[in-house]
Parts: structure tokens; C-alpha cells; sequence
RNA sequence: AGAGAGGUGGCCGAGUGGUCGAAGGCGCACGCCUGGAAAGUGUGUAUACACCAAAAGUGUAUCGAGGGUUCGAAUCCCUUCCUCUCUGCCA
């Protein structure tokens, strides 16, 4: 959620930042100030007769004290008036304020300067690019078949136990994809990482916090019975430990990482593009979050990206860094640099880490604050990225490491799996 | 799930109708004391919103949340959420 504040005195630049993501935002950012412009007026009324109120309250003790019950019988007409407009009034306020937050909700976080302009993700800036892009011997097949030919993967069973996009993991595919986040996690802590375990559903409240709700209320599973939804990523739970939380500035910085699966329902995706492990609506990732002082954050996204390269070194994977355009970018995030993984079979990029600044978005919403060296409270900038997500990691070793004797396993991972060939 | 107890400031804890934003303690900050530290001692120490150009200041709200009774509610009533204890169930 922007800050009002921000609205108020930097209208015509929220305006110009929004305009890179292709949002035409004035009607909106107008009726915003007009609502908040007409909470505050009623907020003073409702106040100056709150205070008469409560002098009257008090004249009136007096006097029943004093024996002058006549007098203040005479004064307590006017206290039931007060009593009537005030609720009115703060029947109005109430409508104004909530009003005035659906509307906040509506306006996504303001791009970075350096965010390049553009409308899809044909726009985004490559930004960097590493690793060896392997040539295949002439059977290499895509991960699906892979997984099939080595009984690692079976996504009919998943079909029959759940449903499309819930897989389930067999042997050693079972085993590699532990291996993975025990190396994930292993890698994230030994930078300082703190390892997590949350929850993983999460109330409605959460939801809010990180900004899922209102704009992505389809996207989650929703238990009905308990009012719980099950989390689409660790930010989620993650990031709501610091909801309503005062920080000290000596706290600062946290860096939290956990491991969760993911749920979502990602409704109306199909065809070629979702086969396999592409697209699921349970898949395993490892998040890094982190909250920052303001002044920090942007190194902070820079150490992340950094230390998400490191992993992809480590695994030796062709990958690239994009910086995402206005366009393409998240609803709440101000700065996102996307991984993407070379699946050579596939012939394509999959997108297997994103790695996001929200500067004050989120903490605005969470009310999560630190106490600054002048003793003010300050809202916190929160950052988190994928380190990383599991299934086209997976996707990408599978196929990248095939060879027609089986497939390699990465040397870092040998140590996790136990094994060095699935064969 | 049933029965009971309870939710008060950063923490502990007092407070059953007005003088309560709230005693006392701990913690924290600053000062005094000290060669230095501890102890001792003094002062200060919630959040949000509104008014004000701003600071100072003033007002309003907040004792889990929402509603009600009352001139006046932390305190009484109702609803709801949560926590704890016992019983039941259970990995």
C-alpha cells in the first residue's frame, strides 16, 4: 500500500512512476486525496465535540457531587445530543476510511527508477548471463520424458490423488528434490540466513499483510470451513512476523529463509507452456526474506541477487538476470530481478527466482516499524526472493545433466543425494 | 469437542463506575555519584489520528476486537476472537 503521505506531497511524481506500468492513475490518486481531505474534517469535528462531551461529563459529576442535581439534569440534553451527531459522524468517518483503503488498495507500489519501461515481458532487460549452455547428444528429451523414463516423476498418479499439477515425486527424483532444498537451505543459512519453519496456512490478516489480498484473492486455496488459506509462497508467513512489530534500529537488518511447499491455483493456464514441472499447483521453494533500514535496502536486493548467482554457480546452470519492466512486474514490488533457467530440451527460459524490493509496500500494510536513531518510528523496507524455487530447477538439472549412459547428478549435490547417476 | 480461568503499556503486574493513559516493579535512555564499574540515586520513557507552516503545544481515540447500558466504562451487560488449566480425541 503507498503511503498517503506520499500522495499528498508527491502527487505528480507518484503519477509519472505509475505511468510505467501502463496505469493511468490521477482519477484514482484524486478521489484518494478527496476522501482523505473529508476524513480529516470530520475527524476535527468529531474531536471538538468528543472534547465538549467529555467536559460536560465532567461538570455534571461535579455538580451531583455538590447536591446540584437540578443543574445537572439541565446539562445532560445537551450530552445525549453530542452523543447522536457524533455517531453520525463517525458512521460517515468510518464509511470515508474504508473507502479510502479499498481505494489505497487498488494502487500498485511505485517502480524503482531504474525500472526500463515497457508493456510485457519482451521488455524486461537482460541484465546478466552465466553459465555453459550444454549441446545435447541426438535423444535428449525433455524432463517429462526423463522423468517417465526413470520412473522419477509420475504426474498421472498426482492426477489420481489430487489432480493436474499436483506431482508426485518417486525414488530418486523424490530424493533429488530433498537433496535440492537441503543444499537450498544449507547454502542460505551459511550467508546468515536464519532458517524458518512457518505455518502453512495462513488467516485472512496475512493475506492482507503481504498483499495477496484483496488482489490475488482467486489465486490462493481457500478453506472454507476454518477461514484459512494455504500459502502461495513462504513471503507469506514469513514476511507476517513482522506484522505490527516494532523494531530497534540495532535489530536491523533480518534475514530469514525457510523452506515451504507452494499453493496455487494459477487458474486458467494450460497447454503446451505448463507441461510437466513448468507450471504446478503444489511445488517446494526456498525463499530468502529480509527487512532493512530504508537507506539499506537496495544493497540488500543487490546481496540477494548476488548470493541467488552463487547457488546457480554452485549447481553450474546456464541462467540469466532480468530486470523487470513496468509492465511485467509484480503488484507490490518497486524492483524485481527475475533468474531464469536455460532448459536446453525445452529450448526456452523458465523462470526459477524472483528476487523483489517492496521498500515500504508491504511494511505499510504490516505496520512493521523500527525506532530510528532520533527515536521516530520508521516504516522498514522488506525484500524477499526465491533461493529458489524447486521444480524447474529440477526441470533444468534433469535435462541439462543427460547423457545417453543417464542423468548426471551436480557435484555439490552428490553429498545430499548419495547418488552421482540417475540411470 | 466439553468444563473452568483469563486477555491491561517493551515485559511483569495493580486496578470492579468519575480525580485512570492507567499504581508499583523490570527493562531502556539521559544525568548525578565513582579512579572505572556495580550498587545507589534523580529525571524521562506507548501508539494512532486531528488542529498548527513547523517545533512546542492542544484535542480525540486506544486496557484483545465489535456492540450496548450510563451524563461518565479498563471496571457493568451482550457478541466474537485468542490464550491457559482440566477432561476427551490425536501424530
Amino acid at each position: 500500500m503507498l503511503l498517503l503521505q506520499q500522495l499528498k506531497n508527491d502527487q505528480q511524481a507518484v503519477i509519472a512512476a505509475l505511468a510505467k506500468r501502463n496505469l493511468e492513475a490521477a482519477p484514482l490518486i484524486e478521489e484518494v486525496l478527496a476522501l482523505d481531505e473529508r476524513r480529516r474534517a470530520l475527524q476535527t469535528e468529531l474531536d471538538q465535540n468528543s472534547a465538549r462531551a467529555n467536559q460536560l461529563a465532567k461538570s455534571i459529576g461535579q455538580l451531583f457531587q455538590s447536591g446540584k442535581a437540578q443543574e445537572a439534569e439541565a446539562l445532560k440534553s445537551e450530552t445525549a445530543q453530542l452523543k447522536d451527531l457524533n455517531k453520525q459522524i463517525q458512521q460517515e468517518m468510518d464509511a470515508c476510511a474504508q473507502s479510502l483503503q479499498e481505494k489505497l488498495y487498488l494502487l500498485p507500489n511505485t517502480p524503482h527508477h531504474s525500472v526500463p519501461h515497457g508493456k510485457s515481458a519482451e521488455d524486461n532487460e537482460t541484465v546478466f548471463e552465466a553459465g555453459r549452455i550444454p549441446s545435447l547428444h541426438q535423444d535428449a528429451m525433455p524432463h517429462w520424458d526423463l522423468a517417465k523414463k526413470y520412473d522419477l516423476i509420475d504426474f498421472e498418479l498426482g492426477v489420481k490423488i489430487a489432480g493436474a499439477g499436483f506431482p508426485v515425486y518417486k525414488g530418486k527424483g523424490a530424493r533429488l528434490q530433498r537433496a535440492l532444498i537441503q543444499f537450498f537451505l544449507d547454502f542460505n543459512t551459511e550467508a546468515g540466513y536464519t532458517e524458518i519453519q512457518p505455518p502453512h496456512l495462513v488467516n485472512e490478516a496475512s493475506g492482507y499483510g503481504t498483499g495477496q489480498l484483496p488482489d490475488k484473492e482467486g489465486q490462493m486455496y481457500h478453506v472454507g470451513v476454518d477461514d484459512l488459506y494455504l500459502i502461495p509462497t513462504a513471503e507469506v508467513p514469513v514476511t507476517n512476523l513482522f506484522r505490527d512489530v516494532l523494531l530497534a534500529q540495532n535489530q536491523l537488518p533480518v534475514a530469514y529463509t525457510a523452506y515451504t511447499p507452494c499453493f496455487r491455483r494459477e487458474a486458467g493456464s494450460y497447454g503446451a507452456h505448463v507441461r510437466g514441472l513448468n507450471r504446478l499447483h503444489q511445488f517446494d521453494k526456498v525463499e530468502i526474506v529480509r527487512v532493512e533500514h530504508p537507506e539499506r535496502s537496495y544493497q540488500a536486493l543487490e546481496e540477494m541477487v548476488d548470493h541467488v548467482k552463487k547457488i546457480l554457480d554452485a549447481l553450474q546452470l546456464p541462467y540469466r538476470i532480468l530486470r523487470l519492466c513496468g509492465g511485467d512486474m509484480g503488484f507490490t514490488s518497486a524492483l524485481t530481478y527475475d533468474f531464469e533457467l536455460y532448459s536446453t530440451a525445452q529450448e526456452r527460459w523458465l523462470e526459477i527466482s524472483s528476487v523483489s524490493n517492496f521498500e515500504t509496500f508491504q511494511a505499510n500494510r504490516l505496520k512493521l516499524r523500527f525506532k530510528d536513531e532520533a527515536g521516530k518510528n520508521q516504516l522498514c523496507h522488506t525484500l524477499n526472493g526465491s533461493a529458489l524455487a524447486l521444480p524447474r530447477v529440477l526441470a533444468g538439472i534433469l535435462e541439462n545433466y543427460q547423457t545417453p549412459e543417464g542423468i548426471r547428478v551436480p557435484d555439490v549435490l552428490v553429498p545430499y543425494t548419495g547418488f552421482d547417476l540417475i540411470s
